[in-house]
DNA sequence: AAATAACTGGACTTGCAAGTCCAGTTTTTC
DNA sequence: GAAAAACTGGACTTGCAAGTCCAGTTATTT
């Protein structure tokens, strides 16, 4: 158990370096795709190509290993903070802004991620903490900001950019966000569409000048 | 396994109407608290005074019991269609809709539900398909109507009633609805009220008149 | 080359929960 | 009062997965 937390003893066979990360992709795997439960350790030992023993000698238990691999794939699929490029007006950006979130929070990925989040608040508590930091929150933050220097500008109107951010993203949602997670059939493409333009026309209106 | 879906053939002993009760208030509480997985068969029974047999004389399976158990819940909470006072204007009326929405998307049940919802998508996709039908859906489709029929009036101004009802209903979640769902700590009280008179008040200026 | 520790593969232990079986008891209908 | 079916309680079967153990092997350091 504290095999893996240890500073190595540099004496004898190291650890092998590839043999963790091929673990940690399995893992990281497996796991969004079949869930915490759904996910056995010999499963994951076996997509690994290793034994579980090697497992265990690396992660400890199965709990470590689900905590390493979420926080993993929060920051590789780290939502863009940066792509936003400040100076374009807000009827250029939010569009975009718009349909890139649509695209994100409606893949197969994120949602199983969002599930498995919901699911493990009694029992692993920092994932979910994890994944709002790395993903939601530092979107949210991203936007916020670029509503204030906005604001600063004039060419919106915004007394609260962090309220108005939230505000953009959650009703971006709408009935597809939910749709998706429930796995319901998906609304016809126009309507999504339509809705999403709706969505910016009602903030512009809301916010302009 | 039919005995529980056959009419019954009216010889012998009947099947006790209260002990099917007990057993129905026991799963809905503990599948609510402790969620599919969480919850065994014993423990319902236990937690019914039932034998274990008796549940399984009634319902079968454990699955199809937590179908009957999930679908009661949403009929019992159902969130209030008809609670809308349709003369109301929007001044008064949004504000009010708004704080019972956020009371209830919020409490502990609710988020429960969603989270059984979002993770038993396959293993028991009719869930979150009654759950969305009794709950989400008839909500929005209540503010819809009311929406569309002050646009009628001439007090509002909505191309779409039921795609604004969505955007309405999505905005007010909000950051603090999130950190409920990752059972992260709350809000500040006086923080989560200014979001949601930010929200009432952005709406109604996107769609007054 | 000797010591050391990682790695393998497979057997093993432990614990849990779904669902079945059964013998005896109670309730209800005919 | 006899037949039928629900109910109890507890033992039982089955299956699964976490975690351990071990004997043999492989890689690495001194």
């Amino acid at each position: 158990m504290n095999a893996a937390t240890q500073e190595m003893r540099s004496r004898g066979r190291p650890r092998s370096e590839e043999k963790r990360r091929d673990i940690l992709a399995a893992a990281t795997h497996l796991f969004t795709v079949a869930g915490y439960e759904g996910t056995s350790v010999d499963d994951i030992a076996t997509a690994a190509g290793v034994s579980k023993q090697t497992v265990y000698s690396h992660f400890g238990n199965k709990e470590n290993l689900f905590g390493v691999a979420v926080s993993e794939k929060c920051r590789e699929s780290g939502v863009d903070a940066d792509v936003i490029e400040m100076n374009q007006p807000p009827e250029v950006l939010i569009p975009q802004i718009a349909r890139r979130f649509v695209g994100l929070v409606k893949s197969p990925e994120a949602l199983r991620i969002y599930a498995i989040c919901t699911n493990s608040t009694e029992s692993h508590p920092r994932i979910a903490e994890l994944f709002y930091l790395h993903g939601p929150k530092k979107t949210v933050d991203a936007l916020a900001e670029y509503l204030r220097q906005q604001n600063e500008v004039g060419r919106l109107a915004i007394d609260d950019p962090a309220a108005a951010a939230w505000q953009f993203f959650c009703m971006l949602k709408g009935e597809a966000h939910m749709r998706a997670q429930f796995g319901l059939e998906g609304l016809p493409a126009e309507e999504e569409e339509a809705y999403i333009d709706q969505c910016v026309a009602m903030f512009l209106r809301a916010y302009s000048r």
